[in-house]
DNA sequence: ATTTATATCTGAACATTGTTTAGATTTGAA
DNA sequence: TTCAAATCTAAACAATGTTCAGATATAAAT
């Protein structure tokens, strides 16, 4: 079901869009696997293509993953500004939905998440990776800075660590507080809201 | 250098203690080039030993870095012990030793700590890994129980989010507060202080 | 002591991975 | 129509984790 787009019978030697069906490959392989179980060879696979022609539109797989990073950053980064958006406006329920957003955001899509802030190493030199990044941190320092009198960098690097720490744990499996409970993600989103709380009254 | 105990010329068929040997290389992997650049067959070339050796103590790579996430745990929960008996006494200052101690190990030993918590896979089965992992989550429950009026299971989430989170982020290198500072190491002990009060007051 | 069994390690092989290189094919512009 | 650039393949390379038969050393049993 190789999805090169609408071409039919015997498969054209130019694939039509190859760049953006290994992303999506990627995409694919990420969310089943995880970051672990992600190889270059496979993505290829997927697109029906040979293991050589990814090094085409992304030079390696550290070029494929900083693409993917960066979609990643966005993606976060449009979830959190309609999340605060659609809030009923004060600054601590802004705070709330961007912190709400970032789990959701993490736990919905597990393997984008880990390539954007796990250790997987990503190019440095991405412009545009960088930019993402920046622009991502900023709707986090803006929102927080909003919600508190405290020291701006230091009250967004506690919300930061909160939700951060909270996910990792999530997605990691170190979760002693799903252990026997009846619906986990009734608990999950109940000890989410928990902490979104705490953080609140820390930077009270 | 090959440690192969104290026997001499002729390198002996037999290792001595190939085990803690092929440990010792892990940990030094692990901390030279972290989780990622960490192979099997480096193990068994820094011990002397060939590809194959490993196996016959850890089965596979998998079985060795359990072991590895298991001596991760000890160490964790040895440090915040002696670190909340080596404070004055309070609730809140035990509580926040343990979290001092938290953040130390994991920067101190980033590959260990990577293997202990991250998405490497570990052996689900193995009783030893489990056992040190509850013993080490008992100890941060216990020492926020005794800090805090609040539910002990939600309030020790709290305060590991926070340290784990904090941790994460400065090892994957997120650390906008670290742009241009003088010594990143007197800004990061003070953000982590910081972080620890803020827990504190998050808790009361 | 001699034999037997068990534990430990090697050497070679296999499949899989990321990457490079030369060349084939297609597209598009001059 | 011609020629250059973009796109992809096929084949090869080194490196990795793992398995397997066999070699070697240690320990136990007789």
């Amino acid at each position: 079901m190789q999805d090169h787009a609408q071409r039919q019978s015997p498969a054209p030697y130019h694939h039509g869009d190859l760049r953006r069906s290994l992303l999506n490959a990627a995409e694919e392989i990420l969310a089943e696997k995880g970051v672990g179980g992600f190889t270059l060879r496979e993505c290829a696979r997927r697109a029906g293509v040979s293991p050589a022609a990814p090094s085409h539109h992304f030079g390696n797989v550290k070029g494929l993953l900083s693409v993917i990073a960066t979609d990643g950053y966005n993606a976060l980064s449009a979830a959190m500004t309609s999340a605060a958006d659609a809030s009923d406006g004060s600054a601590n329920d802004r705070l709330r939905a961007i912190g709400r957003a970032y789990i959701g955001q993490a736990l919905h899509f597990p393997g984008r998440f880990r390539v954007t802030f796990g250790q997987s190493d990503l190019d440095d030199n991405d412009a545009d990776l960088h930019h993402a990044a920046s622009a991502c941190f900023q709707i986090l320092v803006d929102t927080v800075t909003l919600a508190t009198q405290r020291d701006p960098m230091e009250s967004t690097m506690m919300v930061w660590s909160v939700v951060h720490g909270f996910v990792s744990l999530v997605l990691d499996r170190h979760t002693p507080f799903l252990d026997d409970c009846k619906p986990p993600q009734h608990t999950l989103d109940k000890m989410a809201e928990t902490l979104l709380d705490q953080c609140v009254r820390a930077l009270a």
